[in-house]
DNA sequence: TCTATAATTCCAGAAATATGGAATCATATA
DNA sequence: TATATGATTCCATATTTCTGGAATTATAGA
C-alpha cells in the first residue's frame, strides 16, 4: 500500500462520526447496512451523512450499491487488512517472527443447505 | 482504548510527514531517534517538525526523552497495539477465533551477557 | 404521470490543521 | 558568564475539513 492511500484511509477513519460508521458496517458484514438505517441510529442529518459516507468511500473503506431507492454501504474488508498490514510493517525490524499476521473479516455465514 | 482515544491516534497519523516519521520510530525501535536526525532525514523546518512531533506525542504514539540538548523521540508500541486491537475489534462478529491477534512491537534485541 | 421516500449535491459559514520565520528556552562547552 | 547548538513556542497566514438547510436526483408505487 502506498503511503497517500494510508493517510486517505487514516483520514477516513479520524473523525469520531466516521469511526463509527465505519465500525457498525465491520459489525454488520458483507450484508452492509442502508443509509437511512445509519442516519436514524447515529441520528446525523443526512447531508452530514452523505459527506461522512464519501468520505469514507473515497478513501476505499467502504463502498456503497444501489438497492431500489435504498443506498447499501459495506465496509471494504480488504482495503482495511491493506491498511493495517501498512501500519504494522516494519515493526519487527527483520524479525518478521516476531509480528502476529493481521486479519480482519466479518464472520463467516454457514452455509445454508450442505 | 475509547473511541476519542482511537480518533485522536488516527489523526495524529492521518498526515503524510507523521506517518514517515512514525514508522521511522518504529522501525528505530526503543532507541528512538533524535529531533534533530528526524528533521535532516525528511527535510522538514524545525517548527513544523516540533509541531507535528506535538501531534503526535499529543496523540499518545510517541514519548520523548531529553538527552542533553537533544530531544530523543520513541514509538509508543503499546498505544499503537491499543489501536490495533480497537481497529480489529468486532471484525468477526461473535466468532473471535476468526480473527487473529495483532501485535507490534520492536526487534527483540539478544542480550549482552548471558 | 403524480406523489412520496431515500439519498446526494450545492453552498456558505464555522472550525480545525498545517506551515514556517522569528523569538525564546534549555543545555553544553569554552 | 558568553556563545553556540538543539529544540520549542509564538504568531499570522493559508488550507482543509465539518456542518446542515435547501435544492436536486433517483426510484417505487398509486
Amino acid at each position: 500500500m502506498e503511503s497517500y492511500i494510508a493517510v486517505g484511509a487514516l483520514g477516513a477513519l479520524a473523525q469520531e462520526a466516521r469511526l463509527t460508521i465505519f465500525r457498525m458496517l465491520v459489525q454488520a458484514g458483507p450484508g452492509g447496512l442502508r443509509v437511512g438505517a445509519i442516519g436514524k441510529a447515529l441520528e446525523i442529518p443526512p447531508a452530514t451523512l452523505s459527506f461522512h459516507l464519501a468520505q469514507l468511500q473515497h478513501a476505499g473503506l467502504v463502498t456503497a450499491r444501489r438497492k431500489g431507492r435504498e443506498m447499501i454501504q459495506v465496509a471494504a474488508f480488504e482495503r482495511m487488512n491493506e491498511l493495517l498490514a501498512y501500519l504494522t510493517k516494519n515493526c519487527c525490524g527483520e524479525d518478521l517472527q516476531a509480528c502476529a499476521p493481521i486479519v480482519c473479516k466479518p464472520t463467516p455465514r454457514r452455509r445454508k443447505k450442505p
